[in-house]
DNA sequence: AAAGAGACCAACCGCATTACA
DNA sequence: ATGTAATGCGGTTGGTCTCTT
């Protein structure tokens, strides 16, 4: 059992130390045995805050940045489908965690109806600069397209009747959006989609790090 | 320049579910 | 069949940053 010792487990935010340890433990035995990672790293962490931080943010192939209109639109239709199931959403959105999805959620759609149009701008400015760190995957004018975009209503954008041109569409990973538009309305699951999309990290624990 | 407000996100908590002895 | 440990999930909180006033 893990150790619930009022005060034993160290809290709060993870130092670059701990998420090493962490990531290599994990490179070398694999996920699962969260609550052996203390004992085999020397972490003060319990296996639940592990499993968060690997599952949340040192997980290879997470993407960082802004969510696409496109993982915008699976969220909105998925969330329409099956409310605040966030594991279930995030395993249509390859790369994105759930945690990230409720927090985009939360900030995005919830509080949408009292966001004034100065907010809405503020906010994809700071998408953008966020975005210009964390990835370089899509170029500028794409940005600027979706950005544009993105001032107008996100939800009536992505009303399937009016989809968004396909020269839009940013060339995602897999399984992204097309296909949920192709869902028979009387179907409540969706396409057979394996689990596993997260690519399994091959390299170096250390390499990863060094990225 | 400083205070306040809001956005964002990492991390925690409690409950539910699953696995296993 | 049952009790316990482990894991997963959703809700919530708190800190930090940026922008506005």
């Amino acid at each position: 059992m893990e150790q619930v010792a009022a005060g034993w487990w160290r809290k709060g935010p993870w130092t670059p130390q701990e998420d090493q340890l962490l990531f290599q433990y994990i490179s070398q035995n694999g996920e699962g045995r969260w609550s052996s990672v203390s004992k085999c790293t020397g972490l003060k962490r319990s296996g639940k805050s592990c499993r968060l931080r690997w599952v949340n943010y040192l997980r290879p192939g997470l993407k960082k940045g802004q969510l696409t209109p496109q993982e915008e639109g699976i969220i909105i239709e998925l969330h329409a489908l099956w409310g605040n199931k966030w594991s279930t959403i995030a395993r249509y959105l390859p790369g994105r965690t759930d945690n990230e999805i409720k927090n985009y959620w939360r900030t995005h759609f919830k509080s949408r109806n009292t966001s004034t149009a100065k907010q809405q701008k503020r906010k994809i400015i700071r998408q953008q600069q966020n975005d210009h760190i964390h990835t370089n995957s899509v170029s500028e004018s794409s940005h600027e397209k979706k950005n544009e975009d993105q001032l107008g209503s996100i939800i009536d954008q992505f009303l399937p009747a009016e989809s968004a041109s396909s020269s839009d569409f940013v060339p995602l990973d897999c399984y992204l959006w097309g296909g949920l538009w192709n869902l028979e309305a009387e179907n409540d699951h969706l396409p057979n989609i394996p689990p596993d999309y997260y690519h399994p990290f091959e390299g170096d624990a250390v390499d990863y790090f060094l990225l």
